[in-house]
RNA sequence: GGGCCGGUAGCUCAGUUGGUUAGAGCACACCCUUGAUAAGGGUGGGGUCGAAAGUUCGAGUCUUUCUCGGCCCA
């Protein structure tokens, strides 16, 4: 009979979440209305928010850095949207380049084809199809964790849209003369057989054979070391074939000994660094020797040596020049320089006018500037150099050493530096260093500390190696004039071979005439074809050129790029210089940097210690709208730290969460109207309405302060907390009462229901961009306004709902709550009284606070039966809340004790 | 090896210009409730702030060293 005097709440939005089996129904729900463009049209012709997305490389299953990084695109994004703006978000990919050319060799080898034997165009279309596959699975991929955007219209860096406007954009700095043809040692792959980026090359351990090498001197200015002989280490040991230099320090001190051991080198006197005696002695196991005398470097210049093969017919001058790079960390304190063969040695000696030569081929053989090795590899050429060193009576000691070594991240073959023809952007010929610091000062970064970061890189960066000696990616639309030799510069040639590769692709460049391309004004007998590609690196640092630009629903430059801080090196770098470089300013307003995915430990996750955990796994096991709150919980400015215990955490936050929602549609029976605060009169209603009006106020001025700085992680705290303190704790445990026991009629009970009309409205909204599938699902439930939550707007709250003279009122109510909560535990904990409408109250408050308070209900505050107040005696002390089990009979309907028969209108209707 | 960033309760995070017994939520323990029920409420325990040294009347907050971790570079 009780149970229909009293409203219980009723809804069809169930307490089980089931989001695995749930949101690939929306996704499918968002595709089938067009979500899309419906936003689009929603706020067309608003002030845009473009987020621009940073292409990942079309290639494997994604992982949770991805997954991050998607996500939190897409919380940016549908926040900017739900603030007012036209936030558009279109995806891309990044398509060219090694890895993919790798994977379609991999095929290759599998099925004993051989590379050289697939025409060109036959291969590049196997890379596009690759590269098209993955595409479509990452696609699937992404709108599965709810990312909206242009999933039809997407950009990617092989279309031939992007490849002609590549071409346009080469052609800007080689009419500016900023792109110039350079000679100078790189990274070789003889695997590859191709230059590599940085961000393609891996440090790991190595092992390496070491040598100490004597060098006779053939003339020197010094007496001290007459008849002596310079002793070098390497762990190259080929590369001394292709040695033209010593290097040594003039700020370092030297030392000539005699050597006495009974062995080849009796009687030897050699010169070695001072600080670095004790080392050399070791290795070589010297055992007997006498210093024979000690000197400054700058005594070294001018000497000559002889090459430690002069008896093999290397019969050149081996000078010895001064160089800073010449430490005393290990070795000799003296370097051998094959300028061919590494950076400073190159440097070194272009300034003392020796030229690098080629001396190894692309495959990794001394060509035929290396006398008597050449044709056999580098890589089998240490022990015979070592050999031929012994023979020679120039070999002291040789060894091995562990220790890191550059290689390549494809194929993990070690790497060597090579001097090569190469294709370079300047950064000072046309001052592009100095533009693009000054852009990154009109950058905004979060966190800020990007900043520092990327500046202190744009600074010490060398020139831009553009060229790559392979075939999956654009082509640099270079001819070189046989006459001439020089590069040749024509707007219209390029804008020609940009025009056709939009109607054709780039294919072209390898399979036709070079008549074509050259047009007419030129004839192709003439000049010489470039086949290298450009490095992808600068394909995708031109995705603005193609993507904002060239489209009208987005802008130059874009609002925001966001990536993984690894990027300042990457994308947000090689965007920047194409953009200075061709436009003088940066692409972007604005550059976030989330940090890198490490597990529960903060170690970086791999295969081999087993610690990965990939998106699929919590899709299935949790659902997106868990990663979501995980996401959005972390502080992206640091690492983020994920096992399956912080995303067990999470779900019991977001259980909490959907009971919120639950609650709230359950007492409006799903009957939730739409929003508008202007018709809620707040000061007609219960104080504690007003209070907790107030505390949603105050919620809606953190979620935007904290919104502005993008601290998602403090945004959600305070939402979270307001469900579990605010709502759960306290509104909604209060007003239980009411909404179940006061008839539907009354004017309190009314009051209440708008309360939760007007928090549902704004906690829908507010948690729409993070729990983008529960929103949906919410909404779906209550409202047939819009066809998706994502379409509506962040509510505006008025400003007379804030009452700080209230909230300071409620905060003595509540502290004064929390002490009668006490005294009820202990009765509780006596076994007195069980549940808190079983106590009896009696409140002794000070004159001051009784006066404020004898009007008010307590005994609603504190969910008791009954509250005497009083007013608190001197003799009393510290015990003014007295608590005891209430006397008389439980009303059957509203549960509290009364001593006569409850008189409230609704437990009295039989 | 170098540069940069970080290490606050089991977890996710707050801790303003150095200043009272270092906060919140979740988790945990115990209790209550059974009209939010694979829910809800109450109470409580738990960090000395990565380690050490220093500056200071006083340091999680400044300095140095070390350590662990991450990114980048060699």
């Amino acid at each position: 009979m009780s149970k229909e005097q009293i409203n219980l709440p009723k809804t069809a939005f169930s307490m089980k979440a089931n989001l695995p089996a749930k949101e690939p129904g929306l996704v499918k729900y968002w595709d089938d209305i067009n979500l899309y463009k419906k936003l689009r049209d929603k706020t067309k012709g608003k002030e845009k928010f473009v987020l621009h997305d940073g292409p990942p490389y079309a290639n494997g299953n994604i992982h949770m850095g991805t997954a991050l990084n998607k996500i939190l695109k897409d919380i940016i994004t549908k926040f900017h949207q739900m603030n007012g703006k036209d936030s558009i978000y279109v995806p891309g990919w990044d398509c060219h380049g090694l890895p993919i050319e790798w994977k379609i060799e991999e095929q290759y080898k599998k099925n004993k084809k051989n590379k050289n034997d697939v025409p060109i165009v036959e291969f590049r279309k196997e890379c596009r199809d690759f590269a098209n596959k993955w595409i479509l699975i990452h696609k699937d991929q992404f709108k599965r964790l709810g990312v909206i955007g242009d999933w039809e219209n997407y950009y990617s860096t092989m279309s031939f849209e992007a490849e002609g406007q590549i071409v346009r954009e080469l052609g800007k700095f080689l009419k500016e003369g900023s792109l110039y043809k350079g000679y100078k040692p790189v990274l070789w792959s003889t695997v590859e057989k191709t230059a590599l980026s940085d961000a393609e090359v891996e440090y790991m351990d190595h092992l390496s054979d070491t040598i100490y090498v004597s060098f006779k001197i053939k003339k020197t200015n010094s007496e001290k070391i007459n008849n002596s002989e310079i002793v070098i280490w390497t762990t190259t040991p080929w590369t001394i074939p292709a040695n033209k230099a010593l290097a040594y320090n003039q700020s370092l001190q030297y030392l000539v000994i005699q050597l006495n051991d009974d062995n080849d080198f009796k009687g030897r006197k050699i010169v070695i660094a001072k600080e670095l005696l004790n080392s050399f002695l070791k290795d070589c196991r010297i055992e007997n020797y006498n210093i024979v005398d000690e000197f400054n470097g700058k005594e070294l210049e001018g000497t000559i040596c002889h090459h430690p093969f002069l008896k093999m017919g290397y019969d050149y001058d081996v000078p010895m020049f001064d160089a800073r790079f010449v430490t005393t960390e290990q070795g000799t304190g003296i370097v051998h320089c094959a300028p061919s063969h590494g950076p400073d040695d190159f440097n070194l000696c272009l300034n003392n006018g020796i030229k690098a030569l080629e001396t190894v081929d692309d495959d990794g053989k001394y060509t035929s500037q290396i006398k008597i090795f050449e044709g056999t590899h580098i890589f089998k050429a240490n022990p015979i150099v070592i050999e031929k060193l012994r023979d020679e009576k120039n070999l002291i000691a040789n060894g091995k050493l562990n220790h890191s070594y550059p290689h390549s991240w494809r194929s993990k073959a070690p790497l060597v530096h090579r001097a090569t023809q190469q294709w370079f952007i300047s950064m000072e010929s046309h001052g592009l260093r100095k533009k693009a610091l000054k852009a990154l000062d009109k950058t905004k970064f979060y966190p800020s500390k990007g900043k520092e970061r990327i500046k202190s890189m744009i600074e010490t960066r060398p020139d831009w190696c553009v060229s790559r000696q392979r075939v999956w990616g654009v082509p640099l639309p270079i001819f070189i004039s046989k006459k001439t030799n020089q590069v040749l510069v024509d707007d219209e040639v390029f804008e020609n071979i940009a025009k056709i590769y939009e109607n054709e692709g780039s294919d072209c460049w390898f399979s036709d005439n070079p008549q074509r391309f050259l047009g007419e004004k030129y004839k192709s007998e003439e000049y010489e074809k470039m086949s290298d590609i450009v490095e992808v690196w600068f394909d995708s640092g031109s995705t603005h050129s193609f993507v904002l630009e060239k489209r009208k629903d987005l802008k130059w430059p874009a609002s925001m790029y966001l990536e993984g801080s690894d990027q300042h090196r990457g994308w947000f770098h090689s965007s920047l210089l194409e953009s200075c470089g061709t436009r003088g300013k940066a692409p972007f307003e604005s550059i976030l940097s989330h940090g890198f995915v490490v597990d529960g430990k903060g170690l970086k996750m791999s295969k081999s210690s087993g610690n990965t955990i990939s998106p699929d796994d919590i899709l299935k096991k949790y659902g997106a709208d868990i990663l979501r709150i995980w996401v959005t919980a972390s502080n992206y400015a640091e690492d983020l730290r994920i096992d399956y215990s912080i995303l067990e955490q999470h779900a019991e936050a977001y259980r909490k969460i959907r009971n919120t929602f639950r609650y709230l549609l359950g007492n409006l029976k799903d009957n939730v109207k739409d929003f508008e605060s202007k018709s809620t009169n707040v000061k007609e209603m219960p104080e504690l309405e007003q209070y907790i009006l107030h505390k949603l106020f105050q919620l809606n001025e953190k979620i935007k302060n904290n919104f502005s700085g993008y601290n998602f992680h403090n945004l959600y705290k305070e939402l979270l907390n307001f469900c579990t303190v605010d709502l759960s704790a306290f509104y909604f445990d209060i007003r239980k009462d009411t909404l179940y026991c006061e008839s539907l009629k009354s004017k309190k009970r009314e009051n209440c229901i708008d309360a939760l009309n007007i928090i549902t409205n704004c906690l829908l909204r507010w948690f729409a961009p993070i729990l983008t599938f529960t929103s949906e699902e919410i909404y779906k439930i209550i409202n047939k306004k819009e066809e998706s939550i994502h379409l509506e707007k962040f509510p505006q709250l008025p400003n007379n709902w804030k009452n700080d003279e209230l909230e300071s009122k409620w905060k003595e109510l509540i502290s004064i709550r929390d002490r009668c909560n006490i005294s009820i535990e202990e009765k509780r904990a006596e076994k007195i009284i069980g549940s808190s409408l079983e106590a009896h109250v009696v409140l002794k408050l000070d004159e001051k606070q009784y006066n404020k308070f004898k009007d008010f209900d307590f005994a609603e505050l504190f969910i008791t039966s009954k509250v005497d107040l009083k007013v608190i005696n001197k003799t009393d002390g510290d015990n003014n809340i007295i608590t005891s089990k209430a006397v008389g009979v439980k009303c059957p309907i509203c549960w509290k004790i009364k001593e006569k028969k409850c008189s409230r209108p609704n437990c009295t209707l039989n």
